[in-house]
RNA sequence: GGCCCGUUCGUCUAGUGGUUAGGACAUCUGGUUUUCAUCCAGGCAACAGGAGUUCGAUUCUCCUACGGGCUACCA
């Protein structure tokens, strides 16, 4: 038995958008999950368009993502030989014909004529004039087209360099690639290249074409609208983890389940169904996924994901990590989470204090901060206690003293318990922090 | 315009010639939480439309509408 070889083959005019992305994964999915291996090639025939530093952006994002391609990446802009070869063999054979370069219809007429090549001519390719190319798409199912409706098209430019449509059947030739999987805009291309193959007498791979993602407003993913690129996603705090099961999920299925790790992939993808119709991406539903394979870190695996300055791995960052990590759903809320755990909050919000602090919140929290001080043991339940005997005392409700306090020591309205969060941050700077809060709304008692 | 492909809750989807059409995200309502988030319980919500085939169609066929793709000396 053959083994299974597949590929995805970018060009690289552009960063690696997630719809890429998953074009990517589910063919490197289809060989990984039959023993098979998958390749890299960089469709770099447009020089105009391709540059380097989108070839690394993408080898990068793959990386990243934890897809890895087998042998070495494939440069189209290194074959360039090889394709004026299979050309020469395709004139030599009558299977191609030199002509002008206008209008298809213009151009047939020099398909016997037997021109020769020159800096004003390009090759086209003779497609069959009558029947119909058809072949089984693993995705779509049967896919057919009257050849009459098949145009000669190009396949050697006047600069004498091959076009995508040769390329692409060359390369996949000499690559062995048993299945073609790729973006369903390359169906009509597949009639091209079948006809290519036929014509060389070679063997048609097996092709999968898989559906496009749409944005979140339903028209067509692209730069313009907001198709983040794979490595943006990584800045915005999203595991890679996440992003391919996500992806995974945006199309394909495997009854209901829903979380695929990077071995369940390659374990069930032969079981499950690829969509045929096109996916709207929603970044909440990524959010979702995202949250529960952070859920599913221990604190030490989430320190060492966020490799930042606050989350040090000493057992107070640990502490704080544990505390938060519920209400984080990307790597990147844990800092904003967390901020006041690591130093004094700077900008209290003006109209938060407004709403929050009445005229008698000044002597509230005075009280309180006195009670504070005398108290012994500084832990949450004897705090809590604390509150407790001030809020009986004033006969208030706890709200009346809890958002003041809370907004004196996180500057937010939203918090896990103050009475933990007090006990995490120590007595001093509790008390400092009530300290400065209280000049602040000192005023603000005179006011009202 | 021509050609190709598609159409199940708002979104991702499961599913079947006879089902209370299932799950997940979002949303809503309760519960927990002194706040928010989390968590738990529950609710709302879909077979694009029209013909046919059939005892019976969401499921099969055709037409229409809508959506997407391609229609380059781009890939």
């Amino acid at each position: 038995m053959s083994v299974v070889k597949t590929r995805f083959a970018p060009s690289p005019t552009g960063y690696l958008h997630i719809g890429g992305a998953r074009t990517a994964l589910f063919a490197w999915l289809h060989a990984k999950s039959q023993n098979g291996e998958c390749l890299l090639r960089i469709e770099d025939t447009d020089k105009e368009r391709s540059k380097d530093e989108f070839t690394k952006e993408i080898i990068e994002s793959f990386k990243w993502l934890g897809v890895e391609f087998d042998e070495e990446v494939v440069f189209q802009s290194n074959n360039a030989n090889r394709y004026k070869e299979i050309i020469d063999q395709l004139l030599d054979q009558g299977l191609a014909y030199v002509c002008k370069g206008e209008d298809p219809e213009i151009d047939k007429q020099c398909r016997d004529k037997n021109l020769s090549r020159d800096e004003n001519t390009v090759v086209r390719f003779k497609m069959p004039e009558k029947g119909i190319t058809v072949y089984e798409d693993i995705v779509k199912g049967q896919i057919q087209v009257e050849n009459d409706r098949l145009d000669d098209f190009i396949i050697e430019r006047s600069d004498g360099s091959a076009t995508y449509n040769l390329c692409v059947v060359v390369d996949d030739l000499d690559s062995k690639i048993t299945h073609v999987i790729r973006g369903d805009d390359h169906v009509n291309n597949t009639f091209k290249q079948i006809n290519v193959l036929k014509a060389l007498n070679k063997e048609v791979p097996t092709y999968g074409h898989v559906p496009m993602i749409l944005g979140e407003d339903g028209k067509r993913l692209s730069k313009r609208h907001g198709a983040l690129g794979v490595r943006e996603y990584e800045s915005l705090g999203i595991l890679p983890e996440a992003l391919k099961n996500y992806l995974l999920r945006l199309g394909w299925s495997l009854g209901d389940d829903e979380i695929f790790t990077g071995e369940d992939m390659k374990k069930s993808f032969q079981s499950g169904i690829l969509n045929k119709s096109p996916a709207t991406f929603s970044m909440d539903k990524l959010l979702w996924f995202n949250k529960y394979y952070l859920d599913q870190m221990s604190v030490d695996q989430l320190i060492e994901a966020l490799s930042s300055k606050e989350f040090d791995g000493s057992q107070y960052s640990k502490t704080i990590l544990h505390t938060i990590r519920d209400r984080c759903s990307t790597l990147n809320e844990f800092s904003i989470n967390a901020g006041y755990f690591f130093k004094d909050p700077k900008n209290y919000d003006e109209a938060l204090i407004i709403k929050y602090c009445k005229k008698d919140s000044f002597e509230h929290l005075s009280l309180l901060r006195e009670k504070f001080e005398e108290l012994k043991n500084w832990e949450q339940i004897y705090i809590k206690e604390v509150i407790e005997k001030v809020i009986a005392h004033f006969e208030i409700g706890f709200g009346k003293i809890g958002l003041p306090l809370r907004l004196a020591l996180t500057a937010t309205v939203n918090s896990p318990s103050i009475d933990l969060v007090c006990q995490l941050l120590g007595r001093d700077i509790t008390l400092n922090r009530i300290e400065k809060f209280l000049t602040m709304i000192k005023d603000l008692k005179t006011d009202q």
